[in-house]
DNA sequence: GTCTATAGGCAGATAGAC
DNA sequence: GTCTATCTGCCTATAGAC
């Protein structure tokens, strides 16, 4: 908690194991690439982790705990507000989140072997799909639930961005995704059925 | 060309390599795995590819052909129409791409050994780059490159939809990215220098 | 806390019979 | 076109010395 740049071996087994398998993926980094990069043996990883699995799992737990935390604050804020306000602040603690772990997000996005991994990508998906659905109002048809998906895609850019213009751009994006979200032209509400 | 479901072992060893590359990833997925799927072993695989590599480069090259040829349409376009009609068509051509290739789509953004692969992953990413500089304008700043990618990101929603509903919702999809593209307001063109 | 050495398994790929 | 059998190499993980 107190610690801000960890210098210990196991923060930089840590540090190096989510630059690789960021790029590589999971299944696609051994142990010995990890290892060899800090000048290290495969078996000196295995004092501080218990198996490959554990770097992963500590990996993506700021996110997953992120996400959980995101909506509890939402849920617990019930204050009647505005309900386009309260959508686009659920939306900005998404982003900010995003910009936080963009590293892990990318990997989470990325890599098929974190993604099927129970404790991983499917309580990813849990969390993700409860964001979804406090996005999305209580009287709202497919439509308005496809224009969260695209606004929540749209956020997603940022972490394909280099850093610097990601985090200068944060208003932009919030803007953009916004706008996707509100892209139902009121007029065409009526003519939509026709 | 003409098979339009083609039954041979050949197109079924594809078919099943592209459901489980999508699912579990490339080097996640072994050839035993697939010949056991389809009741063969790994060595009558190997007589149709000569290499794992070649299953997933038959499999990625509709979508990289499919790129490759709405940039070149994009291009010789070049009658003058309205610089807002042309950016909303070459959404929709990608849109159109996405939604006949969704699969292919997943495997290419979520694999990492294929986006490490020069003629495939490397290959879609300057494609993607050549379209991002196509929609944005030549005066275009940081913000409408932002833009761009949040626009773009939108679209890519429709992958991970159930295939009923990304195909029903292909107009409401088009215009949530529309939206994004467009969400800078006019009247902040000459506040944002301040 | 890091090492050497090794176990045990599965990967991609090949040879050659049928 | 599909099989059995096999080669070679890397993987995760462990045991035990220093």
């Amino acid at each position: 908690m107190a610690e801000i740049t960890p210098v210990g071996t196991r923060s930089q087994v840590l540090a190096t194991a989510l630059e690789l398998f960021t790029t590589q993926g999971y299944e696609g980094t051994s142990l010995r690439q990890i290892a060899e990069r800090l000048g290290m043996t495969k078996a000196a990883v295995y004092y501080h982790f218990p198996a490959k699995e554990h770097l992963v799992l500590e990996l993506t737990r700021p996110f997953i705990d992120g996400m959980a935390e995101l909506l509890s604050r939402a849920r617990d804020d019930r204050r009647p507000k505005d309900p386009h306000r309260r959508r686009v602040d659920l939306l900005d603690g998404y982003l900010e989140l995003l910009l936080a772990q963009h590293h892990v997000v990318n990997l989470l996005a990325r890599d098929p072997g974190t993604q099927l991994h129970p404790d991983i990508g499917q309580r990813a998906r849990v969390l993700f799909s409860a964001l979804e659905t406090e996005l999305v109002g209580t009287d709202a048809g497919d439509d308005d639930r496809v224009r969260v998906s695209c606004a929540l895609a749209a956020l997603t850019a940022v972490v394909n961005m280099p850093v610097g213009l990601a985090a200068s751009s944060r208003q932009v994006v919030l803007d953009a995704a916004t706008a996707a979200l509100d892209s139902a032209p009121p007029t065409a509400r009526r003519a939509r059925r026709t």
